[in-house]
DNA sequence: TATAATTCGTGTGCAAATGACACCAACTGG
DNA sequence: CCAGTTGGTGTCATTTGCACACGAATTATA
């Protein structure tokens, strides 16, 4: 059988994007005004265009819906079972973004369009298979957390260690011990303090920022076991 | 623009299959018999059929291949890149598989026909992107040994200790000290002595099997840090 | 049938990492 | 200046990781 004779499936790209803000971990959804599955939330996404990366094609989904650029972008997983889309085959290729809340635009509470926020905690029905998806992202988003020094794309570039922690306590679900958070933090040597000081309440934090020239996943495997 | 004019990409899947031969991890590929790379090897793979689901295309160029089914069969990475096949665009979703090596009929040096198993620490140069997603497949494997039971998946349905840690040894690339091996896999509570022993030479050894209600990934977390 | 060769199976001690735990320091606002 | 709030620090007990050597059970051979 000739290369062109095969039939094509549809393929896509769905961004889950994530940012932390209000003390909540909060992924982004899109209310679909077409049907199939018109009025609920949705992942966003869409086709891949016949020229352009895997990679390229999240990118410029996540920079439509966000306006960021340069944010975490990881490959999540290919999703494709038949009948995941009443109208055809469609495969979508998923990613994940974590973007820091100072980053974007859209912020929570904002609902003027048809995209908003949506607290991980309190999520509406979603359409297709989108509720696979995201419980998926969020079990690999969790488990990075805990080898990798991925929680800092979530913050804003410089952060004191209490926000540090407060990130992994949001989306870990637990509660950490600050003295020995701190020790694990530090002695991964992932991040640097910048020399100035958050003021405002209580005494002053010293802010930090996270080394650029830190290989994340090597030196920061088992960040918490 | 209506969903059925986007012009869609052809959609493959790959599958690397790795076994354990001649005390050595070998991987199988295929003499590719046309353009483009007529002659080079590839990894197998094939075109998804429109009404079959992603892992049921992968079981299928697995079975082709080696006649076996019911082995371990993981979704590995999507690869996409425009130029990937100078035929037009290809996006492959990858596979791998773990086959024991007494469950295939494709035995090392039985090369007889267009396929044969070659080890991942000698490999001929490969077709299309195939070097870069075995490269990745390998990383993935020895990864996932580190932290979860896969490592069984290459072995008979019973074996002893030290042909678990040699299996261990030859994936890792590395020696591992005896003692401590047997403590940490025994400790794991992931295998269970048959009560037989093999003899043959030397001290007949114990003979052990997977226990099948493991649940591996939670269990046998970070088995070798 | 004794002896050598082979492979199997076992425990200890030290160093490092983990986890539980409570108080003083530095600032802000009234 | 006093109360309130948040930031920052150290110790000790337990667990975990890691290095390390020898007797036991069999098979092959003299």
């Amino acid at each position: 059988m000739p290369f062109e004779d095969y039939p094509r499936p549809s393929v896509t790209v769905d961004v889950i994007i994530f940012t932390l803000s209000e003390g909540d971990l909060q992924v982004l959804l899109i209310q679909r005004g077409h049907p199939p599955f018109e009025g609920m939330w949705a992942i966003p996404g869409g086709f891949v265009g016949i020229d352009e990366s895997l990679e390229d094609a999240a990118q410029r989904e996540l920079e439509e819906e966000t306006g960021v650029h340069d944010v975490y972008l990881e490959q999540l997983y290919t999703f494709g079972d038949r009948g995941r889309d009443p109208r055809g085959r469609v495969i979508t290729v998923a990613y994940f973004a974590l973007v820091p809340s100072d980053a974007t635009q859209l912020h929570a509470g904002q609902d003027a369009s048809d995209a908003r926020w949506w607290s991980v905690y309190g999520l509406p029905p979603l359409a297709f298979d989108h509720a696979d998806i995201l419980e998926y992202a969020l079990q690999r988003l969790r488990y990075k957390l805990e080898y990798t020094a991925v929680g800092f794309e979530l913050l804003p570039e410089t952060f004191t260690l209490s926000e540090l922690q407060s990130a992994y306590e949001i989306i870990l679900g637990e509660e950490l011990d600050k003295r020995n958070f701190r020790r694990k933090i530090l002695s991964a040597d992932v991040i640097e303090a910048t020399g100035e000081y958050r003021t405002g309440e209580g005494r002053p934090a010293k802010l930090y920022r996270f080394r650029e020239d830190a290989v994340a996943e090597i030196k920061a495997r088992r960040l918490f076991p």
